[in-house]
DNA sequence: GATCCAGTCTGAATCGATACAGAGAGGTGC
DNA sequence: GCACCTCTCTGTATCGATTCAGACTGGATC
């Protein structure tokens, strides 16, 4: 049907090598003979090697996956994700490779056969929820990866790019409890896999799902113990799924009760607002206020005035896939880890006298 | 090295066939063996079929390409793109597709071997600018594609998902003439190839490069020349690039002559937003009011209260994947009009009187 | 005039799978 | 007892290219 290379080179009178280096070598053969076997390429309407047939061959495929947490459709909704994708597709332009987005079958029997089926040369892991399994089968397949959540069983050799979570969430929750809080909520995005919007219990913080949510939770809890208050004390609140809306029912009703918190600390500044819409919409306003911080430090987020921690989200993603395209010769220097700044705008500020 | 499926039938003792076909037909061999099979392969760490070879023996790849107009890192950062990608990965998701996000080399002859190379069973073309080569070449590999800006010569069966440009762009420009305005800028990106950031004359609109940029500036012209201001009078800016600094840029000066203009009306929302940061930067600050107009009612146009004109983004992406993924019977469901909106808000007013 | 070499081009082997026709075994129906 | 089916599994051809060792040519070198 359509022409391949062995038909051009039939047209041309040499063999399928020759056709093969006048678009692969182009110093192995005369110009003069090029040119000819370009013409009559284009005469035949042949639109060069066939792109498969030359992976298969070749051993290489000329594209890096990007896996995302959930449903790859929300991750275009979530401004983080944007600019983490914006710093991954500088490099890819860079490096001339192009980028293959992988959506995940919500089973996980299907999802790790759309991992195992990905035609790529190797894969920017973007925080999948318990990526253990994806991680698995991409080493299986030996297939090189860059992951940005620490996982609980990084070996030295793995690459990573990624915050000082804890670190990170410990000076924004300092703050806060710098300011006189103590009756708090930490707002967090599938603390376990199945639990319902709302205040969910935790005997520790080791026992939420996502390894980034650990981190963060452990980061607050820490700057809260450092005040005297204990995880037990703390309140911790599920949102089903990292949005405006979610978060907005998550807290609904948390500020009811007869000694409401003072602080709502976000595990992301998509969290954060929706806190801050759920606030606006009560019927007793932002009065008695409530101290509210998110994590990311979305542009969004400068303008909603939120606290937050700010993190390099576009060099996130220009990191991880340089990490993946051209790898550092010292392991070490695979490892990264990015600066975090709190920023303090007017969502916080000191407890209101009751 | 890494084990194929040949070595899982030896192993297993049976034929590569067999091997296969636990995969790809499990209602081809017995449960048992198939169990043994995968156990087998499991012991080995063979990773499942190689996509590629599979891919090449099936003659199809499981992905859709999406093509953007210049470069890929800069669609990320557009609003409009962002949503239209949301809507095309929320379609390939339903489909089990993944889409790869194909960079364009700056130079065209790269460009071209970007688009031949690329491994997937169809492409998205979301707007590049001068795309013919780019069809040409995806129509010389025999792939079907759908296109989401019209563009001359298009046949009646190529699919198409798109506005009625020149109608949607008439509809605000009559609102400003509407309101009075007579001495009125056009703000576009890439007007020409070349042509330098601020003023330029384009002796019609048939000279203008970009095939969306012809039918908006067409509407644009089509509803003043309706109320007797001709082309010629109309001032036609060029940004360079799509973003608020370009246009910041490009309107830089467009005010300080003895007759400004009175309103600007900007090809997209991007455009306008920085006509509206370089008119808040002005020493005069924004008096007398210039009254400006965007085109496809991004989320910040609403808080910026921009009058524009509202097209469907994600919308677009979804019918494009969709016409790509599974095309209609009838060729004629396969040219897609969306309906457009125009959006009246604060930015535009009646003019001032001198 | 023999040797060597760079520049061109060829042929066979190979990448890792899937498709399809068909072989063999076991069971059914009459 | 024979024809006929169904269920499993096998073997070979094939997808469309790239690779690499080597063959050939014509000229430069000594």
């Amino acid at each position: 049907m359509k022409p391949t290379l062995q038909a051009v080179a039939d047209a041309v009178g040499v063999s399928r090598s020759t056709v093969s280096n006048a678009y692969s070598r182009p110093d192995q053969l005369s110009t003069a003979l090029r040119e000819r076997i370009l013409d009559a390429a284009r005469q035949l309407g042949y639109p060069g090697p066939n792109p498969t047939a030359r992976s298969l061959r070749r051993g290489f495929v000329g594209s890096i996956g990007v896996l995302f947490t959930s449903q790859l459709s929300y991750a275009f909704t979530d401004p983080f994700a944007i600019r983490f994708l914006t710093g991954v597709s500088g490099a890819a332009e860079r490096h001339g490779t192009s980028m293959l987005l992988v959506p995940l079958p919500p089973a996980q029997t299907d999802a790790r056969r759309a991992v195992e089926n990905a035609a790529v040369d190797g894969f920017c892991v973007y925080c999948v929820a318990d990526e253990e399994w994806a991680l698995d089968v991409i080493r299986a397949r030996g297939l090189p990866y860059v992951s940005t959540a620490s996982h609980d069983d990084a070996g030295a050799d793995e690459r990573f790019v990624g915050i000082d979570e804890r670190a990170a969430a410990r000076s924004v929750a300092a703050h806060v409890a710098g300011l006189g809080h103590r009756r708090v909520a930490l707002l967090a995005d599938a603390v376990l896999p199945d639990a319902p919007a709302g205040p969910v219990t935790l005997s520790g913080v080791h026992e939420a799902w996502h390894p980034t949510t650990r981190g963060r939770l452990a980061g607050f809890a820490d700057a809260f113990a450092e005040v005297g208050v204990g995880w037990a004390e703390l309140t911790l609140v599920n949102a089903l799924g990292n949005s405006r809306q979610a978060a907005a029912a998550a807290v609904a009703g948390l500020f009811d009760g007869p000694a409401p918190p003072t602080a709502v600390l976000a595990g992301s500044d998509v969290l954060a607002l929706g806190v801050l819409d759920a606030l606006a919409q009560r019927p007793g306003g932002t009065n008695p206020p409530v101290s509210v911080t998110g994590f990311d430090d979305i542009p969004e987020a400068a303008s909603a005035g939120l606290t937050t921690v700010r993190q390099p989200a576009e060099e996130k993603g220009r990191i991880a896939a340089e990490l993946l395209l051209d790898p550092p010769a010292d392991a070490a220097a695979g490892q990264v880890l990015l600066p975090t700044a709190l920023v303090v705008r007017a969502s916080t500020g000191p407890v209101p006298r009751s």
